[in-house]
Formats: C-alpha cells, structure tokens, sequence
DNA sequence: CTGAAAGCGCTTACAG
DNA sequence: CTGAAAGCGCTTACAG
C-alpha cells in the first residue's frame, strides 16, 4: 500500500491538500467542524501528522535545538555539571516547544552531526573554537550560544566568573592562615610546580579563568602556590598519581577546579590518614550536588547551573524569534564555606 | 544575496547538481580532483554542505534517533540511573554515526515532539504506554524500543530483571536475621501499611517487579513487611514525611526502591540518632555512584546501566538497517553487600 | 565517471 | 473559510 500523506486524506474528505495541512498546523484557519471530519480521517486512514521533515524544509523550522558537549556525550555526562546544565537547557527549550538533540563532536562514516543534522540554532557548551564540530555549526549561520568557552564572532555568549569565584576560594584560605598550598586542575600539564606562563598557557578557557583567580588572590597575599594538573580534561590516571606525589609532602590546603576533583584529593588524603580538615583543608569548585552530601562536607564555590541553562535557552530563543541580538552574560559566583577548610594546625 | 544552495555550486563549477551532491555524499562516485574542485568552490562561496531538512526529505533519512523520558527531560536527569543510561544511548548512538533527540513528553502550543520533530527511530525509557508521547510515537510506524516499559507491539524491549534482584535484597535481609522491615517505593500511595492488592496496584512496573520480588522473599520468609509510598515518581514531599512517620516506631530494615531513596531514610536516620547499620539497616536499588560513596557505604542491588543502554542502541540499530527483528532482552542484577546491612541488634 | 528526469511531502503567500 | 500555484533543496534510480 502506497504511504498515507496530505494528499490521501484531502481526497478522502474531499478538500484540497492545503486545507488538510491547515487542520494540523493552523486550527483556526477553516471550521471546526471540517477540521474535526479531518482529523477523523486521519486516524481512521492511520495518518499521524505531517510528516516532520517535509514539514521542516518547506517551513524553515524544524523544532531541533542543537548541542554540543565538550567531547562526546559518553564523557560530558559523567559531569554533574555538564548534566546539570543539560537538564537546565532541555527543560527551558521544551517550555518554549524546542527539543534538544546531543550532537557527537566526532564523525563516523563522513557523517558530522554538528553539519548534518536538521536544527534551527544550537549551544555550544564549553568546547574549544578549533573543534570539528564548532567550525561546522558556525559555517551554518545559524544562531548560536556559546557557553563557558570564546564566543563565535556577532553571537551571544554566557559564562561564569570564575576568576571572581576562585578568588574569593584561595582568600578564604589565606585569611585562615594557609599559605602552603596546592592548586588541583585538569588541561593543565604540570607536577607540583610553582605557577609559570607556560604551564598555565595550555588551561582551558574555564581552567585559565580559575587559575587567575587563584593565582591572583595568592600572589596579593605573597603565596606562591604549587600546581598538580593533567593535560586532559578528566580526572585521569595522570592527575590521581600527580596528587598521590603532591600528597607524599602535604601541603595544609587544596584548591580544586572542581567539587569531584576535591572528592578525589579527600579520598586519597583519607587513605594515608591525612584528616580533612584537621590537617588538610579542601575547596572544590561548583557545589554539586553532591559537595553537600559528602563528609565532612565541602567548601565550595556555588554556580547556579539552573540559571545558567536558563540563560543560554532564552538568549537562544530570542535569536530564533529574530528578537534584537541578546546580550552576552557573566554569572557570578558565591563562596559556600562548609566542613572542608580551617585555619591549619599550629605548628608544633 | 540569494541563498547558495547546490545549485549555486553546480553552476559555478560548471557541473551538473547531481555532481555536487555526490561530492559531499558519495565521494567514491566522482573522481578525487573534480571532487576537490567543488569543495573549493563550495568553501569559498560559503556553501557549509547539503541542507539537512532537504536531505532527510528527499532521502528518507535524518541521523537522528529520539528518545522520550519518564517525564520532562528536566525530571529525567535529576535521577542518576536515567543519566547512566542517556549516556550509554547517546555514546552508542554516536559510534554509529546517529545523535539523540531528548523528546518532552508534553506538548507546548500543539507542539508535540515525539510527533513532530523528524527521527528515524525512537526509544522509549520508563514511561507508561498511555503516554501522549508514546501514543504519537508508536503511530509513526518507527523502530522503537522500549526500555523499563510495557513494549510497543511487535517492538522489542529491554528491561531488568527487577524482580529478581529486589528478591534477593529482602532474602539478604532475612537471612541477616530481620523480620520487622519497610518497603519504601514511589508510584504506590501507601503509608506505613500491610501490602495489599488495592495498594500494589498503582505501582508502575518497575516499581511493580520490585515490589514483587521484596514480598515473594518476605513471603517465603514468613515475613509480613510495612510498606511506605507517594502516587508520585520521585522522592516528594508525602514521601519524606511518611519516611519520618515509618521512623517514629522504626523496623530494623529497610528495602528502598533505589539507591537516593535508601539516602533519604539515612539521612533521616541519622537525624534522629538511628545508627546505619546498628539500629537500621538499608539496602538500596541501582548501585548508582553514589552507593560506594555515602559512609557507611551503601548495600544495594547492582545493575550494569551501560550495558542497557548499549543494549537498546544495538536493539534501534539493527532495526533501522532493516536486520531481522532483535530478541527482547531482559538484563540481571547483582546484589553488592556493603556497609548499611548487618544482623539487627540483640533485643535487650 | 557524469547528468537529465522525477519526485520526496509539505507550506507560504496569495487570490477568491 | 477554502484552494490553485509555486517552490523548499535535495537524492534516488537510471541512462549514457
């Protein structure tokens, strides 16, 4: 049997195609009461509605939003954060009748989602611009966020100022008297090094934003800290050696780049009986869910992710609608102190 | 500027449409020079690649895969199990080259996703079938999966053996030496009560093949357990309070429907001064990450997210390259004996 | 290896 | 409130 479109049910009922597409798209464009003879064929004939991608090409709208994630969606979901944001972002475009679809960054069989994927805008969510899939939606001209990483040129960006929340974590440690004191952060390729330009080059835009922060409250406080990181984006096996070292000679506190990356520094200090925060005081980064939960529970430094997904759908809604262009955004920081971090013991 | 579409190129160029197209979609079909030339031209004249919307129409194919939660994404990923397994989805998806489309179940001015937006196969994870969503779903005649859900006719679906694993929780636990131990579950509208018919019935079936094992165990055990539940999915506020209510007269154990629902009794435990597992003690479901983290750290019943999820990619896959039907599966589980249960504390 | 023909199923914009 | 015309941008299947 030949496939039910538009055309079938218009020669069942009797009327013209386009008043079949009217009865599914524009309700109030005949009565009701024909719509209703309609949309009784329809189901009777086992129509199920204009089909989407007839739809999106003579319309322009395809009702797809897309995203990319800092590597494939495998990694980028085992980040709270990354989820966190997701879930902001997918709620506050399906409020507006957008679905989010998760585009891979790599390609397979010559297929690159960011290119060939049907999507009326897309966000960009911390990826560096020489990515892949970043130069392919750009080429697009769609309209575009970028969030947590340099805007693409004429489109808004929101980000977080994370120097200003590193800052106020490495003075909360200075005021408590630290002042032996190691900095734990991933795209940075160093082991427990004192800070130095090219070391730090290589952070990633949110890592570099942090590491001035930190290194800036430090400085004006004459400390000069020690850097433990890893050249990739994760905690790997790299970054949990280079603490396991950096703990052989503890110093009396930790900042994190991030709350999981501060579970992993409290995990591995517990297990040479290093007491948190006894004898080691720990700021992480982000306050994830879980920063609260864990114990002793963790001083961190709070974003609002909700806030933030909010505010790269809206922007990103209002470039769809052809609204003026919507402002770019820094989200600020607020300093959460918990269990993790006092002053250091007295020396004996 | 008029829009630059293959045509555009084909002139340009000096070749027919038809070329161009085979240059980005089938390079084996032209040869490698003039196939340079066209992309060339196509780069300089701004032309980012076929149009997708005209590609999926024409061809009959998008590269997109859809997936519809239990509720709005925006509930989905606040649970970690439906995180682990939009991972695993979106990680097998994109290997072979597919992205996935998060589907609302709602619908936003006559906008319906799971209608609308154009995939070429679905998957359906924890949802009732008389979901809206579910219902337009099914009659596009797409692949589909189901996953944790009554299945789609003639479809396949995956799912866990639920109930055996909540079996061998509660046999766990009276064999540990308990005989005064709560159910705590959602979907079921009960407080503190004696299993009953009436009670049971609202379960969803998840809940419903958990509930099953825990009180076939019970049974055979000669044990008649109290059960706690909310109508709703989650972990609301009627749950909480009658958590709090179970408390006041506590059982020795406690069976919890997942692995966040056995933290919420502990937390309310250990408010009230109930030692875990000394006075209490609670097996969890799911064995999320968090289980091995909590102190003490969590009993509960494993079960492999990443392999469901990659079960249910391979299960689409198959079906969208017109394999053969695949087999319905049903995954095992795996109880992990941690630190929350012990034998109950000798009557004084 | 290249191209002319036919068509994918719908919507926009307009006329009545 | 309804419909005839034109077109969205591409690919499939075939002929040369």
């Amino acid at each position: 049997m030949a496939r039910v479109t538009l055309q079938t049910i218009a020669e069942h009922v009797g009327v013209s195609r386009m008043t079949v597409s009217n009865a599914f798209s524009r309700p109030d464009q005949l009565s009701a009461d024909l719509r209703a003879r309609i949309l009784d064929a329809a189901q009777e004939l086992g129509y199920s509605g204009p089909d989407p991608a007839a739809r999106a090409l003579a319309s322009g709208r395809t009702g797809v939003v897309g995203m990319v994630l800092t590597n494939s969606p495998r990694d980028a979901f085992t980040d709270e954060v990354a989820v966190g944001f997701v879930r902001a972002v997918a709620g506050s475009l399906g409020d507006a009748g957008y679905s989010l679809v998760l585009l891979h960054s790599s390609s397979h069989d010559g297929v690159v989602p960011a290119r060939d994927v049907a999507m009326d805008g897309a966000i960009i969510y911390s990826c560096t611009p020489r990515t892949k899939a970043v130069t392919a939606l750009t080429e697009r001209r769609l309209p575009i966020v970028t969030v947590e990483g340099a805007p693409v040129t004429g489109m808004p960006s929101i980000s977080l100022d994370n120097s200003a929340g590193a800052y106020e974590a490495a003075q909360h440690l200075s005021e408590l008297g630290h002042s032996d004191i190691a900095i734990v952060v991933p795209t940075v390729d160093a082991d427990d090094e004192p800070p130095s330009e090219s070391v730090m080059a290589t952070a990633s835009s949110t890592a570099a934003g942090r590491l001035d922060g930190w290194i800036r409250a430090l400085t004006e406080a004459g400390i000069t800290p020690r850097i433990v990181g890893t050249p990739s984006l994760a905690i790997d096996e790299i970054l949990k050696s280079r603490i396991g070292r950096m703990l052989d000679a503890a110093p009396t506190a930790v900042l994190a780049w991030s709350d999981l990356g501060a579970l992993e520094v409290m995990e591995q200090a517990r297990a040479r009986g290093i007491r948190v925060p006894e004898d080691l005081s720990i700021v992480g980064f982000d306050d994830s869910p879980l920063a609260a939960r864990v114990s002793p529970a963790l001083t961190t430094v709070h974003q609002d992710i909700d806030a933030k997904g909010e505010a790269a759908a809206a922007a990103l809604l209002a470039m769809m609608r052809n609204d003026p262009m919507p402002a770019s955004q820094v989200l600020t920081t607020r300093l959460v102190t918990r269990d993790s971090t006092r002053p250091p013991a007295p020396v004996e």
